[in-house]
DNA sequence: CCCGCTCTGTACGCTGGCATACGGACAGCC
DNA sequence: GGCTGTCCGTATGCCAGCGTACAGAGCGGG
């Protein structure tokens, strides 16, 4: 984990990797933390490396739905390479952890200057599209247990580790369900051994499983990621 | 209507404008045609001046949901200035009119060439993802009658006319649901004197009434297209 | 050690939308 | 004028998820 680094960052080629490591300041990611408002300018874009962060819509004026995720193998601001300055969506940190930060004024000259950059951002921001289509007809069609067995997957795909905390409660908020919906499904799962919880602490047990479990959205991701990004 | 234009085309530099036109044929838009399909290149892009085209996701490899609509007031083809050449949906005509198109290689070549022309793709291209989010948080909280309020709605304003062509089936599969809970909640705007429909052609009489009875985000989209294009 | 807070389990009644099925009505076609 | 296919209304039974409420259990602070 020491050495490690944002794949979007990895991917850049050597040249403009350096001259953006050099804008870059390391950056703690604090679980809780509101990185954008619908409406505000983003002030810093963020490369996670450790944490991640939740992509939560509003609707009728309240944040009520995870729309995305961002991990190591993501971007919070690809948006500006659209050249608008605001996203209209809440941006919560999730996972605590770390991050590379840039000044939005900084990034936005360093991004004119880089074609690769561009290049990047806007593949990116393709897999986010398709992700977005993807999450409203999930939404709209899976049921709870495989909705959350995904997000689980998905949480630990970027906490980078076996366990990660996260509460019913938010887990409700994030899948746009009722508390208690989370803890019928959760309680399943726990007894069918995918997983174990205690007071937030969520562990991933059999991994395999989980993947059975979860809905086909999941490995669509997984498929549409590598298409564009490799 | 003669003299009409695709907003997004009316909107670019005169020289820009004229380049465009340029390339561009005229073509119809036949209701059920598709125009694209998850994973396949696109062979042309759209701007519609009459007729409007319904993008549709698919769920478990089956067309299921309708994400995004797309008349005089944007377009079809807009992720090509992602650089990338296919989008994961469906693209259907809905109602029968006219456009222009190009042919990709054409319109990748141009919008090389033209810094005015990018700019506004990307643009248009922030509207369409305020909608995708917008779009799935309407789907998991708001009602039928409501969304079907809205659909109309926003289906009116691009078909230009107080009336169009669509059965109850078709906004079943649109909105991701069953015919009969359409025709509950339609026949309910009709009996309050909304909407007037017969063998799926369906006229709108109080537009202010059906505003009011739609859910929010019909006046959100409006708002957000006009902050971003305007 | 006790108190209070958070997290989780469980229970109850409710309702919106589900699946399915059937029948009537209208339009087009021969 | 009759047949056929499409479109729309209605019915019945069902269930997932909703809103709400309450209680036990663990953890941390005083």
């Amino acid at each position: 984990m020491a050495n490690a680094e944002n794949h979007l960052i990895e991917r850049l080629p050597r040249k403009d990797r350096l001259r953006l490591l050099a804008l870059c300041e390391p950056c703690g990611l604090v679980s809780g933390a509101v990185l954008c408002e619908p409406g505000l300018p983003v002030r810093h874009v963020y490369f996670p490396v450790d944490g991640f962060i939740s992509l939560v819509a509003p609707i009728d004026g309240k944040p009520a739905l995870e729309v995305g995720m961002v991990g190591r193998e993501g971007m919070l601001g690809a948006h500006m390479v659209l050249g608008v300055a605001t996203v209209p969506l809440h941006a919560v940190v999730q996972g605590t952890g770390s991050a590379r930060r840039i000044g939005a004024p900084a990034f936005r000259r360093e991004l004119d200057g880089s074609v690769a950059l561009q290049r990047m951002l806007k593949r990116y921001l393709y897999i986010v599209m398709s992700q977005l289509t993807g999450s409203a007809a999930c939404l709209r069609f899976h049921a709870i247990a495989p909705r959350l067995a995904r997000w689980l997957l998905m949480s630990q795909d970027r906490a980078h580790a076996g366990h990660f905390h996260v509460t019913h409660e938010f887990l409700a908020y994030m899948l746009g369900v009722r508390r208690v919906g989370i803890t019928g499904a959760a309680s399943v799962l726990q007894r069918d051994g995918l997983i174990e919880y205690h007071r937030g602490e969520v562990k991933v047990l059999d991994r395999s499983r989980l993947e059975a479990a979860a809905c086909a959205c999941y490995a669509e991701d997984q498929r549409a990621y590598a298409a564009v990004l490799a």
